[in-house]
DNA sequence: ATCAGCTGTGCAAGCGCTTGCTCAAAATCC
DNA sequence: GGATTTTGAGCAAGCGCTTGCACAGCTGAT
C-alpha cells in the first residue's frame, strides 16, 4: 500500500456529504445540491470541480434525505401474486428495466395470492414509493382505489372502472388456435378452467365460448382445477372420460400437467388429443412434444405498466387509461390432426 | 353517503402525520413517536389512544423521514443476474418472504449479467438500502470488498475470502447422481459445462471429476456452451459424436436442449443415452420425460443470505462466515440403464 | 454615470421523524 | 413527612438535502 501524500491519514468510511464535497471545494452546500440537481444554473469552472471532487470520493446522494425534502422517492413498487409462477418473471424483468432506465429503483413484493397480505403491502409501500404497479390484484375495488387515491397505481390484467390498467387479452391467440384447431378437423374443445374469480380466467372462457360460436365449434368448460401441474395431472381424467379431442388449459403449467396425465391414461399427445396452454412460458418450447400455446405480451406489459405510472408521477391529471394488449398464437408440436376414432 | 358527525368536512387527502396524531390526542409528538418505537416508555393510557387514533387514520410513518433521523432504511437489496432464469425466483421468493417477515422490503434489480452495470447498482443502491445480497456477482473481488466496506453484504454462490457467502455445491448431488450412473452400467460420464468462469461451473466440474475417479469412470467435458436451450441443441451433436452414453448438462435448461437435439439426431433419451440437468428447476419435473438432476436449495439459499445478513445488520462486529449448502439427487426419466451397443 | 437585468452563489427554512436530556408528578423508601 | 427513585411526557437539536429568496457583481442599454 502507497503512503498518502497529504490529507487525512485514511479516507473516511463515513459517506461523502453535501457538506463535505462544499467544504473541500469551499463552496456552500446550495451550490452542491444545484450542481447536481440544476447544473444550468451554476457556472461551469465551480460545477466541474464540484462533480470531479463528486466523482472522486464517490459521493451518492442520500436518499432519505432526499425523499424527505422533496417527497419523492424514486422507487416504484412492484406487487406480483408470486414471482415463481413463471408468468412473472419476464414482466417482473421489463418493468425493472425500464423503471431503472428512468432512475427508479424496484420494491419487489409477493403477495402470495392471498388478499389480505395484498392490502397490507400496498399500504406499506405507500411512503416508500412513488407509485405502484399491481399485478393481478385479488383485493376488492375499494381498498385498491384508497391507495390509488393517495400515489399513482397501475393495474395489470385487472381492470378497474376509473383507473388505469393493462390487460392481456387472449382474444386474438384463442382465435387463430381454434382456427388451427378447426383446420386440423377438432370440431369440439374443452376449456380447463383455472380461479374462477380471476379476470384472465373470464376472459379466457369468454374468447373461447365466441369464437368457438363463430366457427361452430363445441366447447365444454371443465373445472376450476388448481393452475397447476397436479391440476392439469386431475383435469386430465376429466378429459379423458369425454372423449375430447382438443384441450386448452387455462395455463401452460396446468398444460403440462394435462399431457402428463393424458400420457399415462394411455393417450398420445397430439395423436389423440391435442393440447393447448397459455402463457408461452419460457419452458413451452423446451418440452417434448413442445407445447402449442397462446402467447401473452407480458414484457410489453410490464414495461407499458411502468410507462403509464411514469406518466402519471409526471402529470398528476392524466386521465386513466386502460390499455389493451394483444396476445398470439403459437402452434408447436402438443396440437395436430384430429384422429378418425376407431 | 352519510354526513359526518362533526370534524373536518372531508378526510384531508395529506397523509397522517405525528404531528397530526398528536394534535389530535393532544400530546406532543416524540410521545407519538415513542408510541410506536418504544411503546414501554409511554403511559398505557395514552399509547392506547395514540395507537386508537394512528390506525383510525390509517397512520403510516413516512420512511424517509425515519430513515434521515436513524440512518436505517429497513430496504434490503437484492441484485441477481436475471431474474427471468429459472434458478432466481424460488430463490427471490424465498428471500423477499424471510425479509419481509423481519421488517424489510426488498429492492430487486438485475444485472443481466453485466459486471458494469452490477457495480453501478450496486453503488446507488448504497444509500437506499441497509444491506445488499448480491448473487452470483460478476464484479472482481474489489469493487465488492469496496461495496462492502459501506453496507452489509452477503453473496450468494460466489466465495470472497473475508466475506459472509452462502454457497450451493452440486457435492452431494453429484455424488448420488454418479452412484445411480454407475450402478445403471454408465462406465463415463459428459459433462457440459456453462460459463467457465462461474463458481458455479468450477465447483460442477470439480465435483464430476472427484466422483469418476472414486468409481473409476471416466469424464469428458465439452464446452463452455451456453447456458441456454440452444446451447444444449449444440451440445447434443457433441454428445452424438462422442457415443457417450451419459450426460450431465450445466443447468436443467441446457440439459432440456440437450435432449431436444439427442432426440433430433435419433438417439432415445433415455434409451440411448441419460440426461441429467441441475438445479431441479420448476419446469424439470414436468417434462416427458421427466428430467433427472440435481436439486439446489435456493430457498435455503435465499432464506439464509437474508437472515446472514440480518445478522449482520444486528451485531455489525460479525466475524464473515461463509455456508455451504448442500444439494440433493433428483432421478427421474432422463436417465436409465446403460444399453448394449449393437 | 445610472439603472435594469442577468448570473452565479449563499442563506436559511424547512421536510417528518428520532432521541438525549430535562423536568414535573407520582410512587417508594426510611 | 421528607428524601429519593421511578414514571411519563416534552423540548429541541439534529439527520442530509432542496429550494424560495436575497444579493453581489457584471453586462449592456440609456
Amino acid at each position: 500500500m502507497t503512503r498518502r501524500r497529504s490529507g487525512p491519514p485514511s479516507p473516511s468510511p463515513t459517506t461523502a456529504s453535501l457538506k463535505s464535497i462544499a467544504d473541500e471545494v469551499g463552496v456552500s452546500i446550495s451550490t452542491v445540491s444545484r450542481a447536481f440537481t440544476r447544473p444550468e444554473l451554476i457556472g461551469e469552472q465551480t460545477r466541474n470541480q464540484i462533480l470531479s471532487v463528486a466523482t472522486r470520493v464517490g459521493y451518492q446522494p442520500n436518499r432519505s434525505a432526499r425523499g424527505l425534502a422533496t417527497g419523492r422517492t424514486a422507487v416504484l413498487s412492484l406487487l406480483v401474486p408470486d414471482i415463481a409462477n413463471p408468468f412473472f418473471p419476464p414482466l417482473v424483468r421489463a418493468a425493472e428495466n425500464r423503471a431503472y432506465s428512468q432512475g427508479y429503483a424496484v420494491l419487489l413484493a409477493h403477495t402470495d395470492e392471498h388478499a389480505e397480505r395484498e392490502r397490507r403491502l400496498m399500504r406499506e409501500m405507500l411512503s416508500r414509493v412513488d407509485g405502484l404497479v399491481l399485478c393481478s390484484p385479488r383485493s376488492a375495488a375499494g381498498p385498491i382505489k384508497e391507495i390509488a387515491r393517495q400515489r399513482p397505481v397501475v393495474l395489470v390484467n385487472r381492470a378497474i372502472p376509473g383507473m388505469t390498467s393493462v390487460a392481456c387479452s387472449v382474444d386474438v391467440g384463442v382465435s387463430a388456435l381454434m382456427d388451427h384447431l378447426h383446420e386440423l378437423g377438432h370440431r369440439g374443445l374443452v376449456y380447463l378452467s383455472g380461479p374462477a374469480s380471476s379476470w384472465s380466467d373470464k376472459d379466457k372462457r369468454s374468447c373461447v365460448r365466441r369464437h368457438a360460436k363463430r366457427l361452430g365449434m363445441t366447447v365444454d368448460v371443465l373445472g376450476p382445477f388448481q393452475p397447476s401441474f397436479d391440476g392439469g395431472l386431475t383435469a386430465a381424467g376429466a378429459v379423458a372420460e369425454r372423449r375430447s379431442t382438443a384441450v386448452l388449459a387455462y395455463d401452460d403449467v396446468m398444460a403440462l400437467g394435462t399431457i402428463r396425465g393424458l400420457t399415462e391414461l394411455g393417450l398420445d399427445v397430439p395423436g389423440s388429443v391435442s393440447v393447448a396452454g397459455c402463457d408461452d412460458v419460457m419452458f413451452a418450447g423446451m418440452t417434448m412434444p413442445a407445447l402449442t400455446t397462446i402467447a401473452m405480451p407480458n414484457e410489453l406489459a410490464g414495461r407499458t405498466a411502468v410507462d403509464l405510472l411514469l406518466d402519471q408521477l409526471a402529470s398528476p391529471g392524466r386521465t386513466p387509461q386502460e390499455v389493451s394488449l394483444s396476445s398470439s398464437f403459437v402452434a408447436r408440436g402438443s396440437s395436430g390432426p384430429v384422429r378418425r376414432t376407431a
